[in-house]
RNA sequence: GGCGACAUAGCCAAGUGGUAAGGCAGAGGUCUGCAAAACCUUUAUUCCCCAGUUCAAGUCUGGGUGUCGCCUCCA
């Protein structure tokens, strides 16, 4: 059974979705004015590991992700460097993918962009005005939170608590002081588009519920983000399309927000100019530590981020990624099928069934990877028996484990960037078989200063090499 | 001020009321020409504090302390 926490109802509630066998799935993405930075990077790899492990479970998945291609950031970084907002928005949505791909994360199935729903969005906006839940006010539209008796269900506020902590300035035109704008009236300088309100740009949470109705229909499955989305934005959200459908049960039924990263302790953001952007960590870094080390830590959790703790991070990985390796070497000098590895490919079937029920429980990957590790050290054990001659490795069985492992590395998309590559250079495999081929002469000769150099040259250049009883192995 | 989350070893981290997973780092050992990788052993009588419920509490309840987040653009 599926397990998922829901914001909403703040429970661990059952998964169901829908339409059976099939999951929709609605992320809150980008505003294209920067760099993503790896605070914007946690949700995505967070949903890529779901949609991952609902593909196993046999689910067909649609992902619609947005892009906020018009905001006021966006205008004002394209005012001060004499680009169009579009010019903006379009760089920083190449360096999106490009960051996204280089993560594993796969596409989304429609990215919609604000600029090219502009239509539906003002249709939405009417229907709203008509139905009474918004209000036209100087070229402006407000959507009224009175009008919506669910308003704060969501964050689990109350209407009155908000006015009376509220920091924001009050705008005495508005009816309410927590109403919020569906649509601006344009200021000069700024792209704007025909409504029958005059020339203007939507509000920013208009968007979400526009495009997810648009591509997902009245009612569906899951919507996510940060946690700093849960209000205004998701609240928002909320407010507008249930007022829209006149449903209190429709638009998304599973809530789920991700914990923040943190500098510090302190909230990784764009305005406190404390973030690091995932082009910087890939710089010192190969993607799969960085994937490694979100995918380590529950989503819900707040995660620190620091260059200890990727480097903590490249260590277990480089642990998962050497067992595998090994698997793979037992396999190639596998003979004939044994019985030697039953019992560990009965071991691979239980973590397999443990690591399941870990990614059932609310995706709980930290637990998840402990299932992992169970296993590569089995794996390991297995490989001492065989390099000490005890037994002959077992090509059925061996074969079993491997696929276990595979699937456990395909969920949470780790370990398959570098064999993408590995493949990519047989000229370098077949130096470093001459390399190692002259090193093991070296060593027969007991001529150890050649043998070191070779070693230690090498590692200058980032390969290291390993000495076992089977011969040298090399690695990146 | 209002609302919410969290507090588990040196560090990170999971934990369904039934006796504290896993990783990193450290220590000792095995293997090795030396390394590396790997393996074995070792590292929390105890889960922020205090009360309570229970045969049994890290887990539930109440109170306290601390940290963080949201309430304004934010993933």
């Amino acid at each position: 059974m599926l397990k998922v926490y829901n914001t909403l109802t703040k429970t661990k509630e059952e998964f169901k979705p829908v339409i059976p066998g099939q999951v929709s799935i609605y992320v809150c993405g980008i505003t294209p004015y920067n760099d993503t930075h790896i605070g914007n990077a946690r949700p995505f790899v967070t949903w890529d590991v779901i949609k991952r492990f609902f593909h196993k479970l046999g689910y067909k998945v649609k992902h619609i992700q947005n892009f906020t291609d018009v905001d006021d950031k966006i205008i004002r970084s394209a005012n001060e460097s004499r680009r169009t907002w579009k010019e903006v928005s379009d760089k920083y949505i190449a360096s999106y993918f490009d960051v996204m791909d280089k993560l594993n994360i796969g596409r989304a199935d429609v990215y919609p962009r604000v600029s090219e729903n502009m239509e539906d969005i003002i249709k939405m906006i009417t229907g709203l005005v008509e139905k009474g839940a918004a209000y036209p006010l100087d070229g402006d539209v407000y959507f009224s939170v009175e009008k919506f008796a669910g308003y704060g269900k969501l964050s689990g506020r109350k209407l009155d608590d908000m006015q009376a902590g509220a920091r924001v300035e009050i705008d005495n035109r508005k009816h309410h002081p927590m109403d919020f704008a569906l649509w601006k009236s344009a200021k000069p300088g700024e792209p704007s588009w025909e409504s029958p309100w005059g020339k203007g740009r939507p509000g920013w949470h208009i968007e979400c519920s526009t495009m997810s109705l648009k591509y997902l229909g009245k009612t569906f499955d899951f919507h996510g983000g940060g946690s700093d989305l849960i209000f205004p934005h998701h609240e928002n959200e909320i407010a507008q399309s249930q007022s829209y459908c006149c449903d209190e049960h429709s638009f998304a039924r599973y809530w789920l927000h991700n914990g923040f990263i943190t500098i510090n302790q302190e909230k990784m953001s764009k305005s406190l100019n404390n973030f690091f952007t995932v082009k910087d960590i890939l710089a010192k870094y190969p993607a799969e530590v960085l994937r490694y080390f979100l995918v380590a830590t529950h989503y819900r959790s707040p995660l620190d981020f620091s260059d200890e703790r990727l480097k903590e991070a490249e260590a277990g990985l480089s642990r998962l990624s050497n067992a595998k390796n090994t698997l793979k070497e037992l396999l190639s000098a596998a003979g004939a099928d044994s019985d030697s590895a039953a019992s560990l490919a009965q071991f691979a079937q239980k973590a397999k069934e443990s690591f399941y029920a870990a990614m059932e429980d609310d995706f709980n990957t930290a637990l998840a990877l402990a299932d992992m590790f169970d296993l590569a050290k089995k794996i390991n054990v297995y490989y001492q028996a065989v390099a000490a001659g005890e037994v002959a490795a077992d090509r059925k069985n061996l074969n079993e484990v491997l696929s276990v492992y595979t699937d456990m590395t395909d969920i949470l998309g780790i370990l398959q960037i570098q064999s993408d590559d590995e493949g990519s250079s047989r000229l370098v495999d077949s130096l470093m078989n001459i390399i190692i081929s002259i090193r093991q002469d070296a060593r027969k000769d007991k001529n150890w200063a050649v043998a070191d150099k070779l070693r230690d040259e090498l590692k200058k250049i980032g390969i290291i090499i390993e000495d076992s009883p089977t011969g040298a192995r090399w690695k990146k």
